[in-house]
DNA sequence: ATTATCAATTGCAATTTGCAAGTGATATCA
DNA sequence: TGATATCACTTGCAAATTGCAATTGATAAT
């Protein structure tokens, strides 16, 4: 399913859109990083109405682009942890430009109001800040993955 | 021909992806924005190999959207001459973003080394010099569009 | 008048998506 | 222990989208 695509120039958005160039990779993402999600119940549950197929497509994909990794919960077996890597927390700034755009342009966005205004007046701020969130998170996995799940 | 998705949740990013989230739009907008292109067959010609009717498709799009403007080329009434609105422009900072991640992560990227890590560490430079350029396109349609052609 | 060029459009096969219904492994509960 | 539930997928299949080649109608060039 979805197979890469086969490589049909070397310009840097052409490689990028060969990995998160669709519909659903980057609200995959989304829920990742902006929302703290972890396991494939989570994704599956957000507003977008992901199909299981795509989403467990999606994480393969990311997961062999060094995006995140998955292991299995150690408190369940069954479950499959996902976390960003170092790689992954690169995609920020563009997951937050993407918003950014998407909110200054929606009439009827559910960001924060007065979200893109703060973003384009200093864009190093919400970076800097959603870097020592993530840090501070993966600090300790069994806080995070424990915290998740008790809801 | 792939019909506005319904709206599935309120999420800016959603909204954002909604528009360009496939493997297309950007591109022609890179075309657009960064190589100056700004015909059908310009578009065409691209090192992507993108289908005409994929293209027809996106270039309605994104007129529909606002993000460019066409009308046809004075010169060769057979012609439209693409533009890009103040709207879109608004999607440089969305596009240098991605192409600086792409930049960084690709091994043979044709991206100017340090393109990446110029723009990195001051992209408030990259988004002001880039408005003056297309200002100073934008001021002069003859003149631009003759250029372009006369290659 | 004939031929070429341009921006599409059409027909159709191949790929991808969306949906519903499994499946096997593990966990929970009686 | 056995029955039932949950989890992360996988499968089958219809619907939508894409890719490709050929064509069209308007306009230009010769």
């Amino acid at each position: 399913m979805m197979k890469t695509a086969r490589q049909r120039s070397t310009c840097p958005i052409r490689y990028s859109l060969d990995l998160f160039g669709d519909r659903w990779t980057l609200l995959v993402l989304r829920d990742l990083v902006l929302h703290g999600k972890t396991h494939f119940g989570d994704f599956l549950a957000s507003d977008e109405r992901i199909a299981s197929n795509i989403l467990a497509d999606r994480l393969a994909r990311l997961e062999c682009a060094g995006i995140i990794t998955r292991r299995t919960d150690p408190d369940d077996r069954r479950r499959q942890v996902c976390r960003i890597t170092e790689k992954g927390l690169t995609l920020t700034p563009v997951l937050l430009e993407i918003a950014a755009w998407g909110a200054s342009n929606d009439r009827q966005t559910s960001a924060p109001s007065g979200f893109a205004a703060h973003y384009y007046a200093d864009r190093a701020a919400f970076y800097r800040d959603h870097g020592r969130l993530i840090a501070a998170l993966a600090d300790d996995d069994e806080v995070a993955s424990r915290e998740q799940r008790s809801r």
